[in-house]
DNA sequence: AATGAATGAGCCTTCATTCAT
DNA sequence: AATGAATGAAGGCTCATTCAT
């Protein structure tokens, strides 16, 4: 029973399925027909809204790294002070739609695929590249800029880090701890840079 | 013209064949074929040596992380003080064995694939349980057990964050940032914890 | 925006873009959507048209055929004498519209197709009896029916080997070479008989 | 039950299968799997053992165009005089391996594939090239070389000429008359020049 | 009249794996 | 010990075709 303006639909089901199968398997080896039967619909028609597998992987990383920023985008409009910026960061990093085990193993899936994709790895270094220039805007004002940039770095890497390991604990991920983590790291910092300056 | 005796180097060669090819790829998707040619041996006989790909696979795993086992724990021999312990560990993680860029792809692979595989799962819990041992081991005379507790997980997070970030870069990983970010990781850490307990 | 009428419009662009992409491929396994798409339309409407893909294909040839039918009988219509009249057949066989790449390939791709289906074998034998009927006629005043036989399937097979060969050449086809090659085949055949009768 | 030194026996059944196979249907939409089991194994052996189903098809073409060839050269071997030589290319053409239903339709989709696939183009370029050169050699002795160009072409044009349209046949190819044909097109041709010459 | 939506069937190809030698 | 031979299973993808709208 087709129906006009299927399009938008049937490609957020698949990306939907995609990410599902993807953070469950923990590999891209899934097929097409398995994602496509998730979001119920024949292979077939996959293959019309999406140009190929690795066009629905990639539009599906697109919509990952998409969904991310624009998260973060939005945390960032509501915070008032640098400190308030940060924590946006670091809360919205770590927020339900984010901070979840296949979301998460989706995430690392593909940062893996970049290392032998071209295409993937362009779409990574924006999202990493914006990412950094959203924590940097924040930092500057607060620690000189080559400070500013290896705290970025080391929370960057922090987060990328509690991703990786709370997702594979047993009891599954502690979103509460995560941030705990992270403010504290921060904190320390910035105190200890405090102390340092006087 | 075969030889007595090669199982070993047999061995060897596919799981050094196999960390090359999943680090190249990114992934565990890679023929069976391939890893035992690059090894110097016909696609049969990697079947002899190792019980299927999934052996090969296994073994790799556990080679991998009984290699950096063996690092950490001989590095700690050397360590004096319980700071010396830390940077042990730190430095040990950034060396080059680990801290290469095919090595730290297989690594994430296999975290990956311990997500759907049990007997991999239960290998990386014994590793993890192994650092974590040997990090509270080390800060356990530094800080009350709590503390000790989040610092430990702070710094294999911010460690396992480096190793993805550092190594996707297109310059490749830089192992004395990646040391220094995380010996002022833990410098801070420890002083601000001094600074409250006065 | 539907229009009425549009029937016969439709089908002859249907025609001529099979023509065309069958020519190119020298192939029949060329996708109905593409035929569609180069004769400006769904691929939908050109099952709406025709009866499913066979049913371009064999309308198609018929187009074909009728064509080249259409041409001979003009010419003939034109020439007064026998020897006009054979000229008129060599002359048409290798006029612009008919010695053309595409329309040759396509003609080879319709003899092969006869080979599995019995609608296009009817098709062409149809075509092969009415151009010979024609040689013959032509030639039965110019040499004992025996003789004239071999001499319509010498003429016949010239012809057509003279197809397959200019339309592979790199140049492209030369219809002038090709009219000298046919009329040179019969002068000296008509010749040769004429000596031997005296 | 595998044994050793297979490779070419079973190239050659592939070959084999392949060439009536694709005689039969007269297209090279002919499955590999088809191909495959009527040359006795299975589909993936076929892969193994040639590069594809393009690997399959070139090969194919490269032992047809090699059959021929040998058998004219063997031929123009056993041939004393220059007429003995057309005679023998002539006859070659039309023997028991060469004209038959199938291979000439194989012939025929070959012809057709160089329309659209350079290396096949460029193979049966080599074949045309060669039996062009056997032909002018034979004829240059019987003929000024313009003369004998124009000859050498309508002799090959008039064999595939006969090629396409005696394998079309209801009743099958008449190798005698074929031959009879090309026979009496060269003694016309030849006396028709001798006359001339006078 | 015209088309986007939808699918089942089939094809090419790869690959892990087994077996006889 | 070592390998070429061989295959079943599965996956990506295409395509002719149908159906609502």
């Amino acid at each position: 029973m087709p129906k006009v303006g299927m399009q938008p639909v049937r490609r957020q089901s698949l990306i939907n399925a995609a990410i599902s199968l993807i953070g469950e398997a923990g590999s891209l080896d899934v097929p097409v027909k398995d994602i496509a039967v998730r979001a119920g619909m024949s292979p077939a028609l996959a293959f019309h809204y999406f140009d190929g597998k690795d066009g629905i992987i990639l539009e599906t990383m697109r919509h990952l790294l998409r969904e991310y920023s624009n998260e973060i985008r939005d945390a960032l409009k509501r915070a008032g002070s640098p400190q308030a910026r940060i924590d946006a960061i670091i809360s919205t990093s770590f927020g339900a739609s984010q901070f979840d085990r296949n979301t998460v193993a989706a995430w690392l899936v593909f940062y893996l695929k970049s290392y032998s994709s071209p295409p993937a790895a362009r779409l990574l270094a924006v999202y990493t590249a914006r990412l950094r220039s959203n924590l940097m805007h924040a930092l500057c004002s607060l620690a000189p800029r080559a400070e500013a940039e290896r705290l970025a770095e080391s929370l960057a890497s922090l987060i990328d880090g509690i991703y990786i390991r709370q997702t594979l604990r047993p009891g599954g991920p502690d979103a509460k701890e995560a941030i705990a983590l992270c403010r504290q790291h921060m904190s320390r910092a910035l105190a200890t840079m405090a102390a340092n300056q006087r």
